[in-house]
DNA sequence: GTCGGTGACATACGCACTGTATGTCGTAGG
DNA sequence: CCTACGACATACAGTGCGTATGTCACCGAC
């Protein structure tokens, strides 16, 4: 039904997503204090009153550019925890695809460098809406269900686990790429084993 | 030796440290971008001109402040590691002291809330050289060197360690008085837990 | 005790942004 | 054709940082 659109709006989407485009750039390279939204309407051929039509203010902009990879990475990470056979498998098939998003340098930068400074003080009560943070409570909840981990306070596992899966996205987001690999294994060694401390004792 | 200083270095110092008081509680209350220099100055019936007179910019000041908390609370956690007979006791003896200090507002939405908003993208850099950051590190390694924990990447572990910190200073941050105690309790149990993934297995 | 020097501020200004209010032009629809 | 509306561009006001410059009290030397 989006296909056939009159031609304005097609060219208006165009824009849009040119400018949602070369501000997660932008953002990613010099930070959201450090870019100044000329800069990014001059990278469409644009000024800024374009970007003020298509976006209520600079942190809306952000936002959405936020909204967008998260999303995709939310998407692929619960695909991936489908297809496992259980929770406790679901959780570190997850863990893998996340982690490997995190290399993305734009991706890395904006999601977990850039986002509590353009979100602010209500960056953590907005981080509880967003799909990611979602979906590790979801793959908490699941694994208390299925025993695979002893009944914890949800809402406080999760905001450790997804505290921890922003020190590793940043660990990630600022490792060279040569390192990326290294510091993937690593972080998902550590990681595994301190979720596995929430395991059942072995009987 | 700094008790006999002429009357006009005993006012200046005054000053400083009332600037950065106000400074404090400005950035707890209304955030780093939301507090003008023009307040914090009103709040100690100076200028600016008074502030810039004592620190390099904004971020200094709030590096500055936000400091004197960090060493503050380090210092009080390190002496009640030091007190513990094991080094696995002396890192819950310091985590128990840390969250307790995370409970006053000033310092939970500074060092913790704020802190990524002021020092931007470089952040994560220098947090590594604070003293709070160098207080895990210290305690991670003498649980490897104790065989309390197996051993682990000691900066990967900290910085997950230190994330985990954060996740807890912010929810006790934000938490109502009341809530504290409870928020608190979840934190340390479900913190002590995850790191008792990495002791090793019993035999 | 006064006199030049210095340090602790206050005052005034430029500058870089953000956000908003208004203008313009092409396209869609009758 | 021509009127309306949506997609922008342009112009302007406001805010807050940083800096350059001024002023006045204190301190030490003679």
């Amino acid at each position: 039904m989006s296909t056939t659109r009159s031609r304005r709006e097609q060219y208006a989407q165009a824009t849009r997503a040119a400018v949602l485009a070369a501000a997660g750039r932008r953002f990613a390279e010099r930070g959201f204090a450090g870019t100044a939204l000329e800069d990014v309407a001059a990278d469409v051929h644009a000024t800024r009153g374009a970007i003020y039509h298509h976006f209520a203010n600079k942190t809306a902009l952000f936002a959405a550019a936020f909204e967008e990879l998260d999303s995709e990475a939310t998407r692929a990470s619960a695909a991936a925890a489908r297809r496992a056979p259980t929770p406790w498998e679901a959780a570190l098939a997850a863990l893998e695809v996340f982690l490997e998003h995190c290399c993305d340098p734009v991706f890395g930068r904006v999601v977990w460098l850039e986002a509590p400074i353009a979100l602010g003080s209500a960056y953590w009560q907005a981080a509880e809406q967003d799909a990611s943070y979602r979906l590790v409570e979801q793959l908490v909840t699941a694994m208390i269900d299925s025993g695979d981990i002893e009944p914890q306070p949800v809402r406080t596992t999760t905001r450790l686990l997804f505290s921890m899966l922003g020190a590793a996205g940043i660990a990630l987001a600022q490792a060279a790429p040569e390192d990326k690999p290294l510091v993937k294994a690593e972080y998902t060694a550590v990681f595994t084993r301190m979720v596995a401390g929430l395991r059942p004792a072995p009987t």
